[in-house]
DNA sequence: GTCTATAGGTGGATAGAC
DNA sequence: GTCTATCCACCTATAGAC
């Protein structure tokens, strides 16, 4: 893993504010160029490819997801909260009016790089691995209660809350994701 | 209402297995007139800008959606029917390797003509109208059981099917699907 | 309605100077 | 590492002949 220069972290976050908002088709080169005024060269000598470019964008967004979801069981000992802090993340990402960026990508999932694909399933099955063992301990606690294994209400999850935030965008609509993302939650909480 | 030539519709056709498969940016004029074989000035006489063809789009994938709509009320009486045969056309669309085209274009929400966001909010609004009539009730003849109100659940359930459609994309995963809608279903379905 | 031809712009990407 | 300059492919869109 190479320790990241000033630079390449300086364009990763303006590349993945603007695949956030727009998608990977949504922006180009000259889009980051012009706002870190530089020129489109500078950024090909950090990122040859925009696969190489799209690449780098999910590791970072991964080893972030990843911090943040060890930060929360550090944290939080209940699984209902972890589920809510959970959902804040996604919130966090929403009210900066972005999408969370692997469900940008799984849209478009046809026309990326086979690279990209890879790393974006990877992604999904971090996601599902830490939501289904949270689930899994919360039933086995008793402070959740559901139907189905935890493998499945980890999927159900996710695409929930993935799909709350996809559609709340077109509407501007933070309020409107924090009440479906409650109900979600208090649907699988034990009585 | 412009009642629509042949040539129009076979264009939409092949438009709108490409926004489906690839999104709104991620196709081109020339793309369809590869496929159909006929210059992209031949698409431009038909649909001005791609804004023109975008809103047709629209249109059109809501009036087959709406006459869906109204085939499984005609058809079915009961409620939990009724939503099952509603995550029957998200599957449907799934099998084709397609995204629900107004799910393809929440994600590419900014990037698009203000016509389209406009229509695509009614198409959202209008699934969600009928979503809260069935939900509603089902509820009050007993045949569903949910907490919150019919128009949070229709929010929370459209977001479910969307997401779940977005993610499982990435998998090649119908069955993947079908499992989590079914899940969906059965949480809301009366004991 | 469909064509040829083309305009005017932007996309990702490279060569080579500094 | 960043620049200028440039390549070539592709994009949406238009003019005008048939």
């Amino acid at each position: 893993m190479a320790s990241e220069s000033e630079s390449s972290s300086r364009i990763l976050g303006v590349a993945e504010e603007l695949a956030q908002r727009r998608g990977f088709n949504g922006f180009s080169y000259g889009d980051i160029a012009e706002r870190l005024s530089i020129t489109k060269a500078s950024l090909h000598y950090h990122f040859p490819s925009k696969a190489d470019l799209g690449q780098a964008l999910i590791a970072r967004y991964r080893q972030s997801f990843d911090a943040a979801l060890h930060a929360i069981v550090r944290e939080s000992p209940d699984a209902r909260r972890r589920l809510r802090r959970y959902a804040d993340l996604y919130c966090n990402v929403l009210v900066d009016d972005r999408m969370c960026l692997c469900g940008m990508f799984a849209a478009e999932y046809s026309t990326l790089p086979e690279t990209m694909q890879t790393d974006l399933k990877a992604f999904f099955d971090a996601n599902e691995r830490w939501l289904s063992r949270v689930l899994d301990a919360g039933r086995r606690d008793g402070t959740l209660a559901f139907h189905g294994t935890p493998k499945e209400r980890a999927h159900l999850l996710l695409g929930t809350l993935e799909g709350a935030m996809l559609v709340a965008r077109a509407y501007d609509g933070v309020k409107r994701f924090r009440t479906v993302a409650r109900r979600a939650l208090a649907d699988i909480a034990a009585p």
